[in-house]
DNA sequence: CCCTAGGGCTAGGGTTTT
DNA sequence: TAAAACCCTAGCCCTAGG
């Protein structure tokens, strides 16, 4: 090559968390396997902060101990990985799950992705316990509960499942139980809250059926 | 087929919040992808009115009816997009660059970026012509030049080479000479501009051959 | 308050590695 | 071939400074 005459090169230094991996790549360094610590952090920062907030969940000293070898594209890229495991749910296999899923019991067996069991508290706010996938590594301090609010993971379900037309409230529900534990009384709580995100212009309906969601409306 | 039974769906619209932006990508709105027009009338605007100008590019009659939907702030991230476009190659693109560059003829790229004119300024400048490509969309007046500083294009080409062990002055010289016309005495120039890079200390010399490039050192 | 410059962030498509 | 890990960049956000 050309090199071998000598020549200039670049001096890395770099400020950035996501190049400096690309940088261990290129001296040699292996791929960095996410542990289960690290995948557990991940759930519960995502619990915690919400789908997308990546830096925000890195810079959270709750799981900045355990996630510091990391960029918030790691985070993106792993939670992509999870959500493609947790739900292999392409768009057409969305309508055999919304069919089947009411009847099944919550499983914790292969599923990867963490579930984040949630229990109800009062009419707007979640109770959410991320799941403790290895508990020793993990430093939580003490029993804490993130909180979530319902309102978040209904908006997840609708932008995960990203149907054209808009989701029901089944759709939604299974998604919900499906990624998180839910209570038995969950249905009447979704319904609850369709009902009043509607009401007060966060949902709009579409022809009796279809809604739309606006956040701030 | 699914969305047939109806369902809810992300609204986008735009409150007015910092939060509401962040939801509002999260929500699933897709992004603005700039228009051949768009990006044409920007590229006039700068023409007409200067780089940075983004205000009054926007509120000129002349663009305002194509770039409606943008901002100055758009206007402006779309600059520096189109700029990187036309200063860096895709790094993917480097390594095939460096491969088949020796024996091509300059060649032209999907390079879009249109010949703003720059201002130039004293002893570090080259006056450096990039390579047309496609006339057509660019409603540029004549035969700009572009001007450009040799440091980056000596910057650029060491970073597009990435050559192990760092890039000599004939590596340098055909990437540069390859990517934009060169004057006749390019060579010589390129040789005092090394050298001066040197003695400040932006480039780094590694036993007499190898030199480094330290950005701000 | 508006403006610009520039650093940063995320989403999503790609690429590399295993 | 697929999955996991990582890369690249368009478009957009945030902040500082004028």
């Amino acid at each position: 090559m050309f090199s071998g005459s000598g020549g200039f090169n670049i001096c890395k230094t770099y400020p950035c968390s996501q190049e400096s991996s690309s940088l261990l790549l290129l001296m040699g360094a292996p791929k960095q396997k996410w542990t289960s610590e690290e995948e557990a952090a991940l759930k519960a920062g995502v619990v915690k902060h919400g789908v997308g907030k990546w830096r925000t969940i890195l810079k959270d000293p709750e799981f900045s101990g355990v996630l510091y070898l990391r960029s918030n594209v790691d985070l993106k890229d792993k939670w992509r990985n999870l959500s493609v495991m947790a739900n292999g749910w392409s768009s057409r296999e969305k309508s055999r799950l919304a069919i089947r899923r009411v009847h099944q019991a919550p499983k914790h067996d292969e599923n990867p992705f963490a579930v984040p069991p949630f229990t109800p508290s009062d009419e707007d706010i979640v109770d959410v316990k991320p799941i403790q996938v290895s508990r020793e590594v993990v430093p939580f301090s003490g029993p804490k509960r993130s909180i979530v609010r319902l309102d978040n993971l209904i908006m997840e379900a609708i932008t995960t499942l990203k149907e054209t037309g808009g989701s029901n409230k089944t759709t939604i529900a299974a998604f919900i139980e499906d990624q998180y534990w839910a209570p038995p009384d969950f249905k009447r709580l979704l319904s609850a809250k369709l009902k009043y995100l509607t009401a007060c212009g966060k949902l709009i309906k579409v022809s009796h059926i279809h809604l739309l969601w606006t956040i701030f409306g």
